[in-house]
DNA sequence: AAGGTATGTCATAGA
DNA sequence: TTTCTATGACATACC
């Protein structure tokens, strides 16, 4: 990349700073009514606004607002827009960002089509209604399929096709054919993808093809894979909670190689980070489930910028492919026409300039705490309860899978490493020395970019590369040069010497990260370390295939590599295994919760219950004396009813009453039986049949003699009684 | 000096 | 088969 270039670069990306700034005074200024010329009612409610600033986002707008007219401008908008769409648009136009809930998603998803809101990506819509929709969804109906018609101009039916995307996808194309000409990276992508080098002209729709067709997860990238089995399978539950709450409790310094850092911090982290502010009044807090999507600070309008090639949609969402493998050259600029969807209340996703925070300080960085106590607050718990660990796994696989092979090369490699340091990331509340994103840090860094962080780290910042590798974007195709020249000053991030400063720090502050035998090992070789790290699978088989060398140094670099790949793999590990103790351990915590509250809850019950009966007892006392009821039946009365009755306490004794009242009966019984039994054997026969145990059931002959009419009713009557005994005790 | 912690490295399994 | 990643186990440095 020419100087020339990298002045326009640099030109472009201040500008939109700039652009992003003078947004937000505008929006400033709308909310306290200053040079608010046009009106927009929406269901009869009216909203002030800039009406430059609502036809630079939406076609809709652009084609009623534009015509001059004397005086303000009042836009009335058709039944179809309502408020709860408009009015996070709105806010869009204003902030980029989209406050997207469940709620609202489909009411914005309407409006925007309806208002032509530009620079929203359908995919985002469809992400998040899949997301919405609790994963329901199967693999055919994953947002692959869209993507891809996004991603190929030809299937594509949205109007998103204005000049620049059209010359932006057309760069795709052809930086398509080139890759795949060149039979780049990811064997198991290209074996599924019916593009072969043979037939480079068609890879858009062949690529297309292959991604529809693709009816099951097979054809994906085992991370992809993974990653879409967590979505569907809901496993993600507890570790949910881990995810959440080791992002807001975790102490652990460990290393975070994952853009999910940026977004799942410590707790301490959290709080610092910048939160969306509530913008333009319009919107408090982003509710439970609220995504935001960001868009593009560097927009499709940016012209200044080179054109830049990116995949439109790329693995943000569960179900899309993983760009990981795919070969991108180093000239895709994520950051391009791409909606960034955020999980919810997270802050903007690491190293995309804010415009909320570009208000507050233009040096300050998005991702940097901004001193908004208020807002971390408030915001805080949110952060804890609601991020997913499939949103977590969503940026977990953006930084891992995609960045670090979509930008292997060591302009972004090296940058990293260089311009975090610890004191820096202290600062700011942000993961430790070892931190894996060190890009988190990048911007505040900017100033001073002393290196301190050695450990090498494949993962790179895309949103450094957003800037910094316009100079990449000169040169698209990763190409063996580039990867052996010595690298080149990144105009932004990069202004140290990457390789001087390699060997100041490796000696000084990390010389555990480098041994002996690889630093020995290293002077042996025709590249260093860093590189050895930080390029790709395929760049680096290009790299050793570019130089003869001998098994000893192949050896070496081996070596190197595996040990460097492995010290990340063991920083991620551990990093996992804290989190899911402190998740153990937030799980004990809610159980002993709820215990507590359970018990309190039944200790509550029982004293409810005892006064119940209590009232219940005075109340039966109150029967009984008004009933004059005689102390026997009471006891009767006591015996019949429930032990849960007051009165069966009336008769303390009832039980033993009772069965003297029995025997007395059984007696009486007994002796009319005896007398019955000398002319009726039968009724011994009967009697006999009871068991030793049970209560004899007095059964009255028929035929009994009219002598014993007498005693009957007191026979009857004891037999029922009995009778009713019997019963009570076998229930 | 002992124990805890952090980190790197190796071996191994699985993808 | 090669490469990568995850992870247990061990070693080492540091506090």
């Amino acid at each position: 990349m020419s100087s020339s270039e990298k002045k326009d670069d640099d030109f472009a990306y201040e500008s939109s700073v700039h652009g992003a700034n003078l947004l937000l005074r505008l929006n400033s200024q709308r909310e306290q009514g200053l040079l608010c010329d046009v009106t927009v009612v929406v269901e009869d409610q009216r909203f002030r606004a800039h009406r430059s600033v609502l036809a630079a986002s939406s076609d809709y707008f652009l084609s009623r607002v534009v015509p001059p007219s004397n005086g303000e401008l009042i836009v009335t908008l058709p039944e179809e827009v309502t408020v709860k769409g408009f009015v996070p648009l709105l806010q869009f136009a204003y902030t980029s960002k989209l406050l997207v809930n469940k709620d609202n998603l489909l009411e914005i998803r309407k409006c925007a089509k309806f208002l032509e809101v530009h620079d929203i990506e359908e995919t985002c819509f469809e992400f998040l209604q899949l997301k919405f929709s609790d994963h329901k969804t199967e693999s055919s109906e994953c947002p692959r399929k869209k993507c891809c018609k996004s991603f190929c101009p030809k299937a594509s039916n949205q109007r998103q096709a204005d000049e620049t995307q059209r010359a932006v996808v057309h760069e795709v194309e052809d930086i398509w054919r080139e890759d795949f000409s060149q039979n780049l990276k990811c064997p198991s992508e290209i074996e599924n993808l019916s593009p072969s080098p043979e037939s480079p002209k068609q890879p858009c729709e062949t690529f297309c093809f292959a991604r529809e067709n693709a009816s099951n997860f097979s054809s994906l990238c085992p991370k992809y894979r993974k990653f879409q089995k967590a979505c569907r399978s809901g496993r993600v539950r507890s570790v949910s909670t881990c995810s959440s709450n080791q992002e807001a409790q975790s102490p652990s310094p460990a290393p975070s190689s994952e853009l999910s850092e940026g977004n799942s911090q410590p707790k301490s982290q959290v709080e610092d980070l910048p939160v969306a502010k509530p913008d333009m009044g319009l919107s408090a807090l982003p509710p439970p489930d609220t995504y935001v999507v960001y868009q593009n600070l560097m927009g499709s309008e940016d012209k200044i910028a080179p054109p830049a090639v990116f995949p439109p949609c790329f693995p943000l969402v569960p179900g899309l492919p993983d760009f990981s493998s795919v070969p991108f050259p180093c000239a895709y600029q994520p950051y391009r026409n791409v909606n960034y969807i955020n999980p919810p209340n997270s802050s903007s996703p690491a190293g995309l300039p804010d415009r909320g925070s570009n208000e507050a300080s233009n040096s300050q960085p998005p991702d940097l705490p901004r001193t908004d106590p208020e807002m971390s607050s408030a915001t805080e718990p949110q952060l804890i309860q609601e991020r997913s660990n499939v949103e977590r796994e969503v940026a977990e696989h953006l930084a891992k899978g995609f960045w670090s092979d979509v930008y292997p090369t060591e302009c972004s490699g090296q940058q990293e490493m260089d311009l975090v340091t610890p004191k820096q990331l202290q600062e700011v509340g942000t993961v430790d020395k070892r931190a894996e994103c060190p890009w988190l840090a990048i911007s505040i860094s900017n100033e001073t970019p002393e290196r301190t962080f050695t450990t090498l780290n494949p993962v790179s910042c895309p949103f450094i590369s957003t800037i910094s590798n316009e100079e990449c974007a000169t040169s698209p195709s990763r190409n063996s040069e580039s990867m052996g020249s010595t690298p080149e000053k990144c105009p932004y991030v990069c202004p140290i010497n990457l390789e001087e400063e390699s060997e100041t720090d490796s000696e000084e502050d990390s010389g555990e990260s480098c041994s002996a035998k690889e630093l020995e090992c290293e002077k042996k070789l025709p590249f260093n370390a860093q590189k050895i790290i930080s390029l790709s699978r395929y760049d680096f088989q290009s790299l050793i295939k570019m130089h003869n060398l001998s098994p000893e140094q192949l050896d070496c670099i081996h070596d190197i590599r595996r040990r460097s790949k492995n010290r990340i793999a063991a920083q991620r590990c551990r990093k996992r295994k804290l989190d899911c103790i402190q998740n153990l351990e937030t799980e004990i915590r809610k159980l002993l919760n709820e215990k507590q509250h359970l018990l309190k809850e039944r200790d509550q019950i029982l004293s409810t219950l005892g006064e119940t009966k209590q009232n219940l007892s005075g109340l039966c006392h109150q029967v009984c004396r008004e009933a004059s009821l005689s102390r026997e039946q009471i006891q009767v009365l006591a015996k019949y009813s429930s032990s849960e009755c007051p009165l069966s306490f009336l008769a303390p004794e009832g039980g033993k009453l009772l069965l003297q009242c029995e025997a007395i009966l059984q007696e009486l019984a007994g002796g009319l039986l005896n007398n019955v039994e000398a002319s009726h054997p039968q009724v011994k026969e009967g009697s006999s049949r009871q068991s030793p145990g049970q209560v004899p059931v007095l059964t009255p002959e028929p035929a009994l003699p009219r002598q014993f009419s007498a005693q009957r009713g007191i026979t009857e009557t004891c037999q029922q009684v009995t009778a009713k005994c019997t019963t009570d005790e076998q229930m």
